[in-house]
DNA sequence: TATTGTAATTTCAAATATAGCAATAGATGC
DNA sequence: GCATCTATTGCTATATTTGAAATTACAATA
């Protein structure tokens, strides 16, 4: 026997799921129809997550999803668990592959070390968590900016002045903008040199059940040593970034109803 | 008869409540003991919560909250539900008291503006949708400040420099740390031409159920007009307030089990 | 302002899913 | 390796949820 599980609990957090940006409001109606709930059940579901604080009433019937979430999202990210789950990841990559690596966090503006593991030898630059990095000249900030919509990107790059800091710096907008564009299709971010000289990095994304980005894993050293193993290096994120993402949100697929 | 409610959502969101940065991680025992619930039941609902992808086993029987949770506080905040509660409310402020209003919020360096209203006289300043104002010299920012944990607010203070805008701003740090120490106890924060000459500002903090600030709420004008009225201006921006959090959390108190 | 249609809410009996006991399997520590 | 503690499962009584029907509230229209 399946173990058993509290469907009312299901439900609920089928409801939750309903909601997004292009949907934040929600009527009892609309959850009868597309979860196939009888109205009075759909009805007490509401009134019931309104009043666990979950859901807020607009006007009579209409629901939309309390900043209780915004706090429980908080709580989460206090408890540091994108760090912590990191770090052995980032350990396990720089044994493997003799190379430093790091996991970031994106403020709108600026990108900070949330966590990194450096290799014994020593390395040019010095990482170190909670260490602030531009967006638009490293392969963690390009990977953020690939990630915000266009209206972000666009006050992004109208906001932030861009110099030049090596031969390899790209401060013209429209290849900058092409570049988001690669990085966008190809799903992973280079850095080759732009911010200081002779440093390679590749960093790619870690994304939420739904798509958006949450952190990002890279690996960085001596352009040399780093250019030729692109496939390689790329294939130990990738597998770094899956198991990341189990940690965070638990096994993939949540597959029976 | 009261509304029928769901006990098992209801007792799903308890649970939820339990976690917190200080107790990251939650057993079954623990469950049975503080909601006083059968170990058996305690153990399934941390499988139904595991399950629906609201809880990660962390090891066996250990769980923890799952980034869902960030992703639907995202959800939240991108529905820009603040500024959309807020814009009335100070329109309502705005008319009454005569002077302009705006709500903000902070990415840990800058304040940003994500509602205003103005009266309909010119004002000395065009605060717009969007503008990002320094913290350590605006009542916003300090407001911000404020509401940092030590650790947070030793970094703010170490990694952003500070110039003269005019004769009252404050730019030493011992007299910054005093200044958001009286706010920490008085619960508003003030501007008195620190950033603009003859611009003084009054704001107070919009709180989670948490506690912890979600925005904030200004008053802005001439100080000429504005040093007086510091009472009326206070009350108004209270009672803005409370109907902002009920309007983001629902009703204050739920009282019923 | 009255009217009418639509949607929310309540009532109550039936059905079903949940709670808890008792037993087992699985870890963890000594 | 054994003992102990905790997680997990099977099974049934029962408390909870469900849904049809009836009622009430709301909003749009005339």
């Amino acid at each position: 026997m399946a173990p058993q599980i509290n469907g009312s609990v299901v439900k609920a957090f089928e409801i939750l799921h309903l909601f997004s940006p292009e949907r934040p409001v929600i009527t009892a109606a609309d959850l009868a129809r597309e979860l196939d709930l009888n109205g009075v059940t759909a009805h007490r579901f509401l009134r019931t997550l309104e009043q666990v604080g979950a859901l807020v009433a607009e006007s009579r019937g209409h629901y939309r999803l309390s900043f209780l979430f915004a706090d429980l999202g908080d709580r989460v990210r206090d408890a540091q668990m994108l760090a912590r789950l990191a770090q052995p990841l980032l350990n396990g990559l720089t044994d493997r592959l003799g190379e430093g690596s790091m996991a970031t966090s994106f403020n709108g503006a600026k990108v900070t070390c949330i966590a990194k593991a450096q290799p014994r030898r020593a390395l040019a630059v010095d990482v170190r968590v909670g260490v602030e990095l531009e967006a638009w000249c490293t392969a963690h900030g390009k990977l953020w900016l690939a990630h915000l919509g266009e209206t972000e990107l666009d006050r992004y790059l109208a906001g932030h002045a861009r110099q030049r800091f090596t031969a390899a710096t790209v401060t013209d907008e429209q290849r900058l903008r092409q570049e988001i564009a690669v990085i966008r299709k190809q799903g992973f971010a280079l850095n080759r040199g732009e911010r200081e000289e002779g440093l390679f990095a590749l960093a790619v994304p870690v994304r939420s059940r739904s798509g958006r980005m949450v952190t990002g894993l890279s690996i960085f050293g001596p352009s040399g040593r780093l250019g030729g193993a692109q496939a390689e290096i790329l294939g130990a994120l990738r597998q770094a970034t899956a198991e990341l993402e189990a940690g965070l949100y638990g096994p993939p697929a949540p597959i029976q109803v």
